[in-house]
RNA sequence: GGGGCUGUAGCUCAGUUGGUUAGAGCUGGGGACUCAUAAUCCCUAGGUCGCGGGUUCAAGUCCUGCCAGCCCUACCA
């Protein structure tokens, strides 16, 4: 029976290059996916860039350029990685779209008319010179038990654990400024409402693997759920809530509404109804996530879901985090390997292999250990697969497949029933079994080449016909491990059917031997692992990291775009015309009012010696005469001097600023003389 | 503090509903071969199954205590 399966990942954030330890879900996915489509279920696999949220704001800001920008360039840089590491999205969207905005009001009516959200007033922190609210990871301070600085804004390295408003001393990493409290409305979803749903979904439905049901029984379930804080007030890079103005959705409600939202984009260009995905009973709903985001998609999420009347998961695959030789990955150690970084000197293949030996149905860490990744590919892939078609490939172009499959010794069988337990490890998820099931297979196949000695056969024209049958066999046998590893290697796959004259598409080849065809001239089709090319991805790594926590050190500025807008810059001139303004240093030698001037303190300015020139400056709403008496100014010295009203003025003071109480004189820095020129 | 997971040969892991001498791959040692990317093949070494109790005719496999490691503890679950 025909399957209809929809597939999501988890939607990478649009704040950040994709690396390894992403592509561990993403690999893991795409590999039930491919697994899925051979199997000749029709399975979609569906993905988007998660695009909300403070911390996108803060780094448009900082790059000086608008959040659409910046999630238009990490959209196209995240689906050049993805499809660099051979993982085929049906659809890759934007949480950032009309259709997501749409099924989002969608989905909140329906928690509205299901009396689930409720308002209330909440304190936080507030940055008055970013202008936004700051979530506890962007205020650090003093701790409050321990009295360490530079603390986390919940909790200390001491143990302790507390509000940010608790922290002493506390500062803005956005701006540095002293963060106040400041009052605003939150929406929340009162998910106690649904309890006993969850409970029972829980328990239930199957969708969780044992261990997640376990902790959320334990954990949440086990008391009252507090309501969820679904809102943020502006300014916030989402969007706004069509019945609260001012107020937008918490990028964690747009975010998993985002699978529904490019499902639907899919489905118009496809000529789909979204319906037949979303909303039939029929249609399984597979989720994949890192175990860090499964509270969204265990509690939040089939809250949701059920309330807005779509389909339950039918599966939420949990993974565990990439450690790398038993460690956290560090950027420091160079072990958090951006995924372009990884394209430049490895093959995309080995780390799907890699991965594919290490996963199973569990939320486990998984380790890469740079040895035993090369060891693996060296040995599994290249040595015993891929070996299997070099060391006939030459032959088997001259003598071509036999007419019929010859007597194996029953490999070609035993090879053809283990496809059953294969293809049920893949289903559930269990890799590791499938690759360990696949290179038992390998195992057994290279002997019987080594046994039958094809190198003497081709030294004797009378045996012609026993080198072609060995050949048959020996290529049937590596296509049929081709077969199964295609859902991994498809890039592997893809050679085999080149080489044999008929493309893997499905599963059931590997059930039936090629025979009575010609076989293509040998390619080499995969290269071993250099362990040289590893060290210097991680030292890649490395330098790449120093790079970055150089420009992550540099203070965050949130300047307006107003002044430029206002004034927008001249036309460009030569050096040589601004070397017809002479600016000098000039120090103010009195100041004094005018009474009769709206705008004007008279200045006189020293340019050193007896140099003396009379100035009137619009800055009388702006600086007092008093504090201005000593102090270097610049000035255009050759301006042609201009009659005024209240006298002859001789020169202009430099300063910036609209004008009015906003103006601001130019200051030279410690050691400057008066007289000098500004070059 | 609480919760979860893990602990089997040097390394990565299998060990089905408890049943005769605990398995594989890699690594190590010895040999063979040369078709193949120093790939392959044959032989071989190596484990008191974290430790201590218990249930049983029988336990790596069930129960219990301890030890070690990893993860989580609500707004990065």
């Amino acid at each position: 029976m025909t399957r209809k399966i929809l597939v999501t990942s988890a939607l990478p954030y649009a704040n950040g290059p994709i690396h390894i330890g992403h592509l561990v879900e993403y690999i893991q996915t795409d590999i039930w996916v491919r697994f899925q489509k051979m199997r000749g279920n029709r399975c979609i696999y569906i993905c988007a860039d998660d695009t909300h949220g403070t911390a996108i704001m803060i780094r448009a800001r900082k790059e000086g350029r608008s959040e659409e920008e910046l999630i238009g360039d990490m959209s196209e840089a995240h689906q050049r990685d993805f499809s660099g590491f051979g993982i085929q999205f049906d659809h890759y969207g934007s949480t950032n779209s009309n259709a997501n905005r749409e099924i989002c009001s969608e989905f909140w009516q329906s928690l509205r008319q299901a009396d689930l959200i409720t308002e209330r007033s909440i304190e936080q922190l507030y940055d008055p010179e970013a202008e936004t609210f700051l979530a506890d990871r962007f205020v650090r301070g003093t701790c409050p038990t321990c009295g360490r600085t530079d603390q986390a804004g919940d909790n200390c390295t001491c143990g302790a654990t507390y509000n940010p408003t608790d922290l002493i001393d506390p500062k803005s990493t956005l701006s540095g400024a002293t963060p106040i409290l400041r009052e605003s409305n939150h929406l929340f979803v009162q998910l106690e409402k649904l309890h006993a749903f969850l409970d029972n979904w829980v328990e239930t439905s199957g969708a969780l693997q044992i261990e997640v049901a376990n902790y959320l029984k334990g954990h949440f379930l086990a008391e009252e759920l507090r309501d969820w804080d679904i809102s943020r007030p502006a300014p916030y890079f989402g969007f706004e809530i069509p019945d609260s103005p001012g107020n937008y959705w918490y990028v964690w409600f747009d975010a998993p509404i985002g699978y529904i939202a490019s499902t639907r984009e899919w489905c118009e260009s496809n000529g789909e109804q979204l319906a037949d995905w979303w909303r039939d009973p029929d249609c399984e709903i597979h989720h994949f996530i890192g175990k860090d985001i499964t509270y969204f998609h265990t509690l939040f999420w089939p809250g949701m879901l059920n309330t807005a009347n779509y389909n339950m998961p039918t599966k939420v695959h949990i993974h565990g985090f990439l450690n790398v030789d038993g460690k956290k990955m560090s950027k420091r150690d160079g072990t958090l390997v951006a995924a372009e970084t990884y394209l430049k000197y490895a093959n995309p293949s080995y780390l799907r292999y890699f991965y594919a030996t290490k996963l199973t149905s569990r939320v486990e860490d998984l380790d890469l250990g740079i040895d035993e990744f090369t060891e693996k590919v060296n040995s599994d892939l290249v040595g015993k697969v891929v070996n299997l078609a070099s060391r006939v490939g030459k032959f088997a172009n001259k003598t071509g497949l036999s007419e019929t499959y010859p007597d194996d010794g029953g490999l070609f069988t035993a090879g053809a029933l283990a496809g059953d337990e294969i293809a049920e490890a893949y289903e559930s998820g269990e890799y590791a079994k499938a690759m360990r099931k696949i290179m038992e297979l390998a195992d057994a196949a290279n002997p019987f080449v080594e046994h039958a000695k094809p190198w003497e056969m081709k030294k004797d024209e009378q045996r012609t016909d026993e080198l072609r049958d060995t050949c048959t066999v020996a290529l049937n046998l590596f296509r049929q491990l081709a077969v199964y590893l295609s859902p991994v290697l498809p890039e592997l796959a893809m050679k085999c059917g080149e080489l044999l004259g008929e493309e893997i598409t499905s599963w059931d080849q590997s059930k039936s031997p090629l025979v009575g065809r010609p076989v293509s001239k040998f390619q080499r089709m995969m290269d071993r692992v250099q362990p040289e090319d590893l060290k210097k991805m991680i030292e890649e790594s490395k330098e790449l990291a120093a790079e970055d926590a150089a420009t992550d050190n540099q203070p965050t500025f949130n300047d307006s775009d107003q002044p430029l807008k206002d004034e927008p810059l001249a036309e460009e001139i030569t050096i040589d015309d601004f070397a017809k303004v002479d600016l000098r240093v000039a120090r103010v030698v009195s100041a004094e009012q005018v009474p009769e001037a709206n705008k004007l303190l008279k200045l006189t300015l020293s340019l050193g010696g007896e140099e003396r020139r009379q100035v009137f400056a619009g800055i009388k709403a702006a600086y007092e005469p008093e504090k201005l008496v000593g102090r270097l100014v610049v000035m255009v010295a050759n301006l042609k001097p201009r009659k005024m009203r209240f006298g002859l003025s001789e020169g202009m003071v430099t300063a910036a600023g609209p004008g009015g109480a906003e103006v601001f004189i130019l200051s030279v820095d410690e050691g400057a003389q008066p007289g000098q020129r500004v070059h």
